[in-house]
DNA sequence: TAAAAAACGCAACTCAATTGCGTTTTTTTA
DNA sequence: TAAAAAAACGCAATTGAGTTGCGTTTTTTA
């Protein structure tokens, strides 16, 4: 069995146990999200199945997906959406952890979730109750600062 | 003289220094940033001028505030923008330096900037070559804790 | 104070994202 | 396993923040 097969299988067990409907798209838009492995936007969606699905099935897609757990949004440097993989030990239908940083590329677009960053000393914060934590970094990545 | 008519005529000079046309609404609007002192929507400010003025104007004046360094965006929860009045040590025309933090309230939706945050430990990002960072924090303001 | 430059209002536009609805596919259940 | 119920789909229209073109008005310059 190809790799690209055993894939699917592991996407269609995911979406079963998540309540989501097995249909064609969805397991193949997961199974995405496994095997590329980095954050995806709408327009990388799109293309990668040539234009054959409508961006509204796409968002609904999306959106069930992120209510369950299995990905999270991942901001662009011009605020566009983007789409990545939960950390499995980390995310569930009911309880989300993204207090994590995201690195932006200006150069490939790319967004890398920085998991280990430490938070920032927020003692001059007396007062003030802090629920959520969003940092964001922009620059150029590991690969980019090498050409 | 009243405190309005004062705080207007330092307005106006604001504008001179700036090279920015010194029209009514620019003048009452920069007067609305200093004498309101927190960050305000585009909606805040059509509000507080009771509709009378085209949303294109306002864009457009504070496009140009913000080039000569007199004001910065700052996002809100739903990333609309905000803007609020720039530190005028750290700002001007050449340079600006917004590498602070900004904190969200859920309760009253209010954008507070965090001067003197520390910048987090990036030392697990080696060969990525950080250019800008941005932090937002969102939660329960001080004010909005105590009620 | 006349000419040039900038700002203004209005309406049309952009573009990501969302929604309504009739049809198709998937899931449930009898 | 076939019919009923539920969910997903495609399409087209809509939303809403933000932008742009352009003719008119106001401000600045000389």
């Amino acid at each position: 069995m190809s790799l690209k097969n055993k894939a699917s299988i592991v996407s269609k067990s995911i979406l079963s146990k998540n309540g989501i409907s097995r249909t064609r798209f969805r397991t193949d838009l997961l199974n995405l999200f496994y095997t590329t492995k980095v954050s995806l936007s709408i327009d990388d969606i799109l293309k990668h199945f040539h234009n054959s699905i409508n961006k509204a099935t796409v968002y609904r897609s999306l959106e069930s997906f992120e209510k369950k757990g299995l990905i999270h949004k991942v901001p662009d440097s011009n605020n566009l959406k983007r789409y990545s993989l939960c950390n499995e030990e980390e995310c569930s239908e009911s309880s989300h952890n993204h207090n994590h940083g995201h690195f932006i590329c200006y150069s490939c677009n790319q967004t890398f979730c920085i998991e280990d960053i430490k938070s920032p000393d927020i003692t001059c914060l007396k007062g003030f109750y802090v629920k959520e934590l969003k940092l964001t970094l922009e620059g150029y990545c590991r690969d980019c600062t090498k050409i």
